[in-house]
DNA sequence: GTGCGTGCAAACGGTTTGCATGCCC
DNA sequence: GGGCATGCAAACCGTTTGCACGCAC
């Protein structure tokens, strides 16, 4: 998706949600556009603040909420009390895998489990409507 | 695993830990046993309250986390900010379906995916020490 | 008897919110 | 010009922690 198409989106689910185009929500739209990572609130907004943007943290928190509404970034939720938000449209439909002892997060992503968790859910009567499956591991020890 | 054997678990776990048996801690554990549910730590503090058992908030939260970090316990954590706890031995081992409309937990199990995921941990050079698998669905309309 | 455990209440930390002002539409 | 958006700081809420007293070992 360009970044055009996600602006367009944006503007339509603020136009839904009947809220206003600000600067400070381009900004962030803009923030996490450009950014691959997997990144806390506070994170994106020190970010936007050495960009020299003024946004305020609230905002931050605001304006990711209504992102992830609209499925244009991901929440992810590692355990720890923090949030995190990837941008979803950087690459396909992908799951994390957590290293328990560096912190670094590896995506994976299994046609074959896709499948089988839509298989599961269909059998017992419910359709998917997201998902969450983290490994936490650990390196092997050669 | 029978109540004896998880009692015994237990204490290694405390004696492991330099950790004492204190009534409060078997009051817990007993609750915990016998229960099936995933209940939050307020929840499992009321019902012993209600049991006429005298045991602070502050020792539920001690204790369920010695439980856990001794694999006695599950934590589950499905995204509102609040952890439930399952007991683990009460069945085997499964992973989650919440349904969004009326916050039913429905339990599922996968070979397959259980393999699936083992093999892409071991192709990146991990192993998995745990892992979250959760779906969050909606029924299917008919 | 000693030192960890407990209960209480206060602290914590990420997130949310109320309010007065500012700015998009 | 009207009303939502913003920024600030305070509130929130589940969870953790410091401290003084109590109990298991």
């Amino acid at each position: 998706m360009t970044d055009k198409k996600v602006l367009s989106k944006f503007q339509n689910a603020l136009k839904k949600e009947n809220l206003k185009l600000t600067k400070q929500r381009l900004s962030i739209l803009d923030n996490i556009v450009s950014n691959t990572g997997h990144r806390e609130c506070d994170e994106i907004y020190d970010q936007l603040k050495a960009d020299g943007k003024n946004v305020s943290r609230a905002t931050v928190y605001r304006t990711v909420s209504i992102l992830e509404k609209y499925g244009i970034v991901r929440k992810l939720e590692l355990g720890d009390g923090r949030a995190r938000y990837e941008y979803k449209y950087g690459q396909g439909h992908h799951d994390h895998m957590i290293c328990v002892e560096t912190g670094e997060i590896i995506e994976f992503m299994s046609d074959e489990i896709e499948e089988i968790q839509d298989k599961i859910a269909k059998e017992n009567g419910f359709e998917i409507i997201k998902h969450i499956h983290q490994l936490f591991v650990k390196p092997i020890k050669k």
